[in-house]
DNA sequence: TTTTGAGTTGTTCGA
DNA sequence: GTCGAACAACTCAAA
């Protein structure tokens, strides 16, 4: 074994062109060993289907095949990183591991625990921003203040934007700093790690869609239409450049890179307001008295509560592990402000099935939708769901292809009264918030 | 420090 | 059918 190599760590970030850690890593001089993680304390959280498992793997080998067609190869290890990380730094006598940062409570967590271990033998841990534009305190306030609102944000980071932020980095010109592995290593199998293999969704493709990006603005609202770009998984886990992307949206749709300034803007707000994750960003909220009623949870899963908008929007989901943006805001209002149940409760359903799922995207849009979020909807402002399906879904073409029963006997009656519940959710909201 | 204007994606009512 | 205002009140950002 060489004495004079570094540890470039995969995470979400599973790609080697454009990958601002690798080519630190590549660039630092050293030889790099390429690793990724089975992380056991998440695999344990999920179920033996979880499509995103397979999503992943497949993504591993694609990498995998990668860095042997370059001479090298990927080690690919399954455990805790917290043991790994430093163990494997001793095994392969590196002298730094190189990684891209990541913002969720979790991470966070870790990394430090891993930094303070790799410390005491003088193993330098470095990470590097690459999963979003700007990230930490790069778009702030004037006072030194992180934003909580979303059009100040923005303008900020539009501002401040340069070419820096969007460079490529070239890391195919870099390859010959690869470690170089004559004996290739097959990688584990679904199997072995406890998962099934045949997926049952469609995975997005991940070009980065010109047609999609240029007509976004027009067609984005029409759940019928295939007009949203889907590129939410591939940003999960860094299979495209968020770079590439934002520059190819700076070209062609201002709406589509607002998008991208929303999913920097939570990334931003889970690392300064960790507790945002799983409480409410404002406390008050913590004391509505949701009613979580489980019967009405339960159809509101199924896609049976009567109100076909809803109903398609969660069949979508269950069947194909993605649902229309729109279609998501109608169903996270109508689960908090028409059912009166807690926001957690949808989040972590949406955190089993979205292929895309994004902790601080997903806490961050269900408490806009419940009201209790930085930048939320006020609480009155509710989706009306029979309102929203003939603005964006008249000719019923998303309803019919999802409740095909819609309109026959068959179909279920709505479990609730839009005008009660709806007048009863801000009575409760109200008397719970001046209280 | 104080003041002022503004705040992702809505709905309902009445003219 | 279309339009503007009210909804209810607060917090944030910036001057």
């Amino acid at each position: 074994m060489e004495n004079n190599t570094v540890l470039f760590w995969h995470r979400r970030d599973l790609r080697i062109h454009d990958n601002h850690g690798l080519y630190k890593s590549l660039t630092s001089g050293y030889k790099v060993v390429p690793i990724f993680i089975f992380d056991t304390t998440i695999l344990s959280k999920l179920k033996s289907d979880d499509q995103r498992v397979i999503f992943i793997h497949q993504f591993v080998k694609k990498l995998k095949n990668q860095y042997q067609s370059f001479g090298s190869d990927l080690h690919v290890y399954v455990g805790n990183p917290i043991d790994l990380i430093p163990s494997l730094a001793q095994k392969y006598k590196a002298k730094k591991v190189f990684t891209n940062r990541d913002y969720e409570p979790y991470a966070l967590e870790r990394d430090k625990t891993i930094f303070e271990k790799l410390k005491l033998s003088e193993i330098d841990f470095i990470g590097s921003k690459d999963h979003v534009i700007s990230e930490k305190n790069e778009v702030i306030k004037d006072d030194g203040k992180p934003y909580t609102v979303f059009t100040p944000y923005s303008k900020k980071w539009k501002s401040i934007l340069s070419d820096e932020h969007l460079k490529s980095y070239e890391t195919t010109k870099h390859t010959n700093q690869l470690l170089s592995f004559s004996e290739k290593s097959t990688l584990i199998s679904l199997e072995e790690l406890g998962f099934q293999k045949e997926a049952k969704v469609n995975f997005p493709e991940d070009r980065t869609a010109i047609s999609v990006l240029s007509n976004y603005s027009e067609q984005r609202d029409f759940p019928a239409v295939n007009g949203t770009s889907k590129l939410g998984v591939h940003l999960r886990f860094g299979t495209i450049s968020i770079r590439e992307l934002a520059n190819q949206a700076k070209q062609t749709n201002e709406t589509y890179l607002n998008e991208l300034i929303w999913r920097d803007f939570y990334q931003m707000i889970i690392y300064h307001f960790p507790h945002s994750a799983e409480n409410s960003f404002r406390p008050a909220y913590d004391r509505i008295p949701w009613e979580n009623n489980e019967t009405l949870f339960k159809a509101w899963c199924e896609g049976k509560t009567g109100y076909p908008l809803v109903d398609a929007g969660m069949r979508e989901l269950n069947t194909t592990g993605h649902m229309h943006n729109r279609v998501r805001m109608v169903v996270a209002s109508f689960l908090t402000k028409h059912l009166l149940i807690d926001w957690r409760w949808g989040a972590a359903y949406f955190a089993e099935k979205l292929l895309d799922f994004e902790l601080a995207s997903n806490s961050g849009g269900w408490q806009w939708a419940a009201g209790s979020g930085c930048d939320a909807a006020p609480y009155f402002r509710i989706f009306n769901p029979t309102l929203q399906l003939e603005k964006f879904d008249k000719e019923l073409r998303y309803v019919k292809h999802w409740v095909p029963e819609y309109g026959t006997a068959s179909y279920v009656k709505p479990i609730v009264e839009h005008a009660i519940v709806t007048k009863r959710t801000i009575a409760v909201f109200k008397e719970t918030l001046n209280s």
